[in-house]
Order: structure tokens, then C-alpha cells, then sequence
DNA sequence: TTGTAGGCGTTATCAA
DNA sequence: TTGATAACGCCTACAA
């Protein structure tokens, strides 16, 4: 800058201003504009940062190992939300994959030292060390989803996973089937329990442990899986809930396998309402997540604390309606 | 700083050289990081950034409007494969979306803004603003891709598609196929449009315009339409090319709508070698793209950048290997 | 081994 | 409307 300065023949105060919007005259600014053009000069942000103490990014962090953002649905549909909420109100968000031990401790040094404003965490496992950190500094931020060890300050959004359980499963249910099964995924996380709470619900006194698998991931292969056990379980089985899209397309193919008709022999619904549901065939009933307002929501979040404004809920959760196709 | 040097009653400088190291006496240290974990201190990057001259931070930009992130199928993996490797030499992998005009405008400043040292571009498209930007900062960088009017300075990371088109169409035609159509992709792309050159000259004088149909993106919808379009305009029709594997498995879907068998009636072969491949029924034949090597491949090309050291090779491309399943 | 002091490139406050 | 000048928080010679 103090090139351009004296290449306009001002001070770097005056530079400054045009920059960043000030009184300054039309014959100053002229010059100044076209030395900025001449020298190729761009501000460095690193020193405006450190006297303006923010840095104009919000933190998107992906607490997951690897698969989640190959596979999760959603996650890519959150961050485009995130990103075009911010992205109008001229924020960059910048996106953090977490992937081992050694990235929890560069991200942690990440997000305390100056480089974002604020973060949107999506964040699935129970338990994880970054919520701690985010809890302790005091960093304007939020939670996509809703850990049950989550700090009590930070807010969430999310979906009702139980309440849509339930709901599906009713829906499921109301088709005459009476041996229904689950294929449970990810019971260690929030969503995975809750959908699984919400089915046991919906079931009441239908309720039969045995015809709950539980497989590890909301991804294809385990829902093929998972249908291979239940029907080993109970052949007689006339209905599914997959937790996720991916699992019941998996599911779909495991019946398909055995011989069985969707929706005819049995009646599958999934969750998510992803790319897969469209392309199964039959496609799939299943509940719709909103992950573009999802994403939004948690921008905006962020955006009203960062304001200064005070967030009274601790949480919001979007709604997340049935989405009635021809697998049950 | 200023306080835990105090509450350590040693100087600011002392402080400093148990952060960075440096010859520090132990009663000294231990006062000090005594007064550290009690204050909770985290030095601020941003004053760091600005006397170091430079970040720690790697750019992973993405220069693809929405649907590349949730379409794409080796996005995620060249990203996790660029991750691993700059977290291993812990550097900060911040990875940036472009999804809309206000984007490209923020990013150049957050590129040319000393918030990364480096930066890894996945860009298909040719004529993209940004390459032009990179080029003039002298931004260590690496393009993964090679989009026709790449500044020369830049070196680039691939496969090799016109080769790895032309030898599966290859296999595809010894399999005794005599009427192969292919489902062009992406055809603005260097990607697209070299996929249809190899594709072109595997069949030489066999080679049939009509039975090409252009699709602009690389999905599942986009090749059940093309292999729609090829149907109707040659029934005949008794092997397809799709130029990634969701294509593919969109034309096996229309094909299947058709009442043709596959491979019997109509052979295909797909690209990518994505997740798409093992979950169709039959398997998919197509070519491998080792994802993963190549995200790490461009991490340590800008690392060995950052270390000073001369890149030599203009470009790098990767064996893409065919992996030949049930589909043809 | 330690303290001192200059400088990194901006913005912001105050006089002028 | 402009020019000095003091921060911002840290690193690093240099001197002690």
C-alpha cells in the first residue's frame, strides 16, 4: 500500500479510505484508483484481520472420518445452503474436513486463531473434542444436528428425526402390513438413535426386537445387508424401515435377491429423501430433508450472532415431510 | 501474549521462543506454560500470518456451480486424498465453493489475501476467471484437470481420458459389438470432450456420428435420457459407451424400460469406477480413476512448490486402469 | 539465556 | 478532505 500511496501521491490514510469507503475527493480517488490497477495491488487480508479482529469466513466443519462426506446425501445439499446464505452477505465459507486425530488438533488451532468469525459444525458423533473447544471460545457458532452432550450455549438446527419415524412407520403400518422390520444404522449417533426410538414408537406393542437389525452405516451395502439378516430372521417379514435412502436401496436389492415384490410382498420406506429415492425402482417412499434450509438456517445462525444479536432457542428443528412414492 | 508474559514475569520474547522454540531456560518454560494452560491462551494466527508471511493453509477450490459437489463422484475422494497428504505435513486444507459470480469475486481476494499459501484447483471448465487470477498472483498451485487455456506456469494433475476412452471402447468392440453408440458427457469439458475424441478413434472408420448423444452433465437422468435418444435412432443398437459411470447406470435403466438385456442384447461400459459400478445389476465395466492418488498427488506437487523446489513436468497423468466387470 | 525494539500491512483517531 | 500516528499481536535480530 505505501507504494501506491506514494505513487498517487497521498498518504496511506487516504489509500485506506478509498478502499473501505470515506470521504475522499473525486481527483484523489482517480489516482489512487489507477496506480491500484497499474501495481496490480491487492490489501493483505492477514493485517486488516489483525486490526479489524475478524477475518469475514465462517467455519463449514465436517466432524466425520472419510465416509460421511462421500457418502451422506445430505451434507452436500446443507453446505450449498450454507454457502449461498453467506455468500450473500459477503462471508466466505470455509470448509474444514476433519479425517484423523491430527486434523482435530490443526482445526482446533484453526478455529481459535482468527481465521473464522464463526463455524457451522455438522457434526454426527456424540462425545467429540471440538465441542468442547467451540464451547470454551466462545466462537459464534452452531450445530447441524444435535449432539446430547452439546454445549448448552451453542444452538442447533435440525429435523425431528423421532417425531418422522414415528410418522413413516404409522404411514407404513396404515398399508396393512404387520411384521414390520428396521434396519437400524448409526445407533451410536443422534439421528440413528432417534430414528430408531421413533420407530419402536410408532410400533407400540408390534414391537419385536428381533426384526431390528442393526448395521453400522446409512450406506448401500449395509442395508443389503441388514434386509439379508431380517429376512433370515423372519421370513414372514411384509414391511421395512430403512433408516437412510442408501440403506433401503440396499434393502431393495437384498429383496430382490430373495424373490420378494416391492411393494407387493413387502412394503420398504427409507429417510432422506436423496438422490436414491428417485432412482430406485419402485421409487421410494421416504421423509424429505430440507438440507438447502438446514444449511441456511444454521448461515443465518451464525450471521444474527455475529450481529450480536442474542439467540434465546437453543434449538430449531425444520420441518421434514413425508414424501409418499410407490415402495409402500 | 502480553498478560501470560507478565503472569510468567518473564518478557513477551521468552514467551515467543517456547511457542516457536528457541533456547529457553526450564524453570522459565515451565512458568510459562504453567501460565499458558491457565490463561487458556492460543497464539492469534492472523498477527502470526502477517510477520510470518504466511498461513499454513492449503486452498482446495472447487470451480463447479452446485452440482458437482453432490454429483461428482471423485470430488470426494480427491479431496480426502489432498487431505491426508497436507495433513501430514500439517498444513490446513481449506477448501473453497464456487457457486455462483459473488463467489469468484470474494475467493480471488481470499486467494491473493494471504489466507493460503497454496492452492489445489479442480476446475473443468476451460475460460474460468480464477485460472487467470491464479496465474497472475504466482500462488503456488496445481490444477487438477487440465482445462485447455491453463497458464503454463501451472502444472496439472489427471488421467489420461482420450487413452483410457479409446482402450475401453476398444474392449468394448472386441467383445464382437458392431453398432456402438456413446453417451457424450460434459462435452465443454476438457474431460467431455476428450472422452468422445478416444471414443472416436478406438472406432476409426466405424465411427458414426448419429449414433452420439450429447448430454450436458454426468448423470443418472441425463444418460437415461441419451440412451433414450440413441434407441430411437438406432435400435440396433448393441453397445454404449457412457462417458461416467451414473450415466451409465441411467442408460442401463432405460435400457431395462426397453426390454433390452444387458450385456446380451446391449453391452456397456461406463467411466470413473465410482460407487455407480458395483451397485448396478450386472456390475459395470469401466475405467478406474484413482481418485485418492490424485488428491494426493496435487497436494504434494504445491507442497514441493512451497518448499522452493522447480516443477519441471508441465503435467502429471495418472494410469486410470480398466476394470472389466459384467456389464459387456 | 533473556530483554528490547523494530516491523509485518492495515484501519482508525485526531488534528490540521 | 487529508496526513500523521498509534494500535493490532506476533516474530526476530540484536544487544545485554
Amino acid at each position: 500500500m505505501h507504494d501506491i500511496a506514494a505513487a498517487a501521491g497521498v498518504s496511506r490514510g487516504t489509500v485506506s479510505r478509498v478502499l473501505n469507503g470515506g470521504y475522499v475527493s473525486a481527483t484523489a480517488r482517480a489516482a489512487i484508483e489507477r496506480a491500484i490497477r497499474e501495481v496490480g495491488y491487492v490489501p493483505n487480508t492477514a493485517a486488516r484481520n489483525l486490526v479489524m479482529q475478524r477475518s469475514q469466513a465462517i467455519g463449514f466443519i465436517v466432524l466425520e472420518p472419510h465416509s460421511l462426506f462421500l457418502e451422506d446425501p445430505n451434507i452436500g445439499g446443507i453446505m450449498l445452503g450454507a454457502n449461498s446464505t453467506l455468500s450473500a452477505a459477503d462471508y466466505q465459507m470455509v470448509n474444514l474436513v476433519v479425517d484423523s486425530e491430527r486434523d482435530t488438533a490443526r482445526i482446533t488451532r484453526y478455529l481459535s486463531g482468527g481465521f473464522v468469525d464463526g463455524a457451522i459444525i455438522v457434526s454426527a458423533r456424540t462425545h467429540d473434542p471440538i465441542i468442547q473447544v467451540v464451547g470454551s471460545l466462545a466462537l459464534p457458532s452452531v450445530f447441524v444436528g444435535h449432539p446430547r452432550d452439546l454445549h448448552p450455549d451453542i444452538p442447533y438446527v435440525g429435523i425431528d428425526n423421532l417425531a418422522s419415524a414415528e410418522e413413516i412407520t404409522r404411514r407404513l403400518l396404515a398399508t396393512g402390513r404387520r411384521r414390520i422390520g428396521m434396519i437400524a444404522a448409526a445407533v451410536d449417533r443422534d439421528s440413528g438413535a432417534d430414528r430408531l426410538a421413533g420407530f419402536q414408537q410408532a410400533l407400540g406393542p408390534l414391537y419385536d426386537e428381533t426384526l431390528v437389525a442393526d448395521v453400522p452405516l446409512y450406506d448401500f451395502a449395509c442395508g443389503a445387508k441388514g434386509m439379508r439378516t431380517l429376512l433370515e430372521r423372519e421370513p414372514e417379514i411384509d414391511g421395512v424401515f430403512a433408516a437412510s435412502d442408501a440403506v433401503a436401496a440396499g434393502a431393495m436389492e437384498a429383496l430382490r435377491e430373495a424373490g420378494r415384490a416391492v411393494p407387493a410382498d413387502v412394503g420398504v420406506v427409507g429417510f432422506d429423501d436423496s438422490s436414491w429415492a428417485s432412482r430406485t425402482r419402485p421409487t421410494l417412499s421416504t421423509v424429505h430433508q430440507p438440507a438447502d434450509d438446514i444449511g441456511a438456517y444454521a448461515a443465518d445462525m451464525v450471521l444474527r450472532q455475529l450481529k450480536g444479536e442474542q439467540i434465546t432457542r437453543r434449538g430449531v428443528l425444520l420441518p421434514s415431510p413425508i414424501v409418499w412414492r410407490d415402495s409402500a
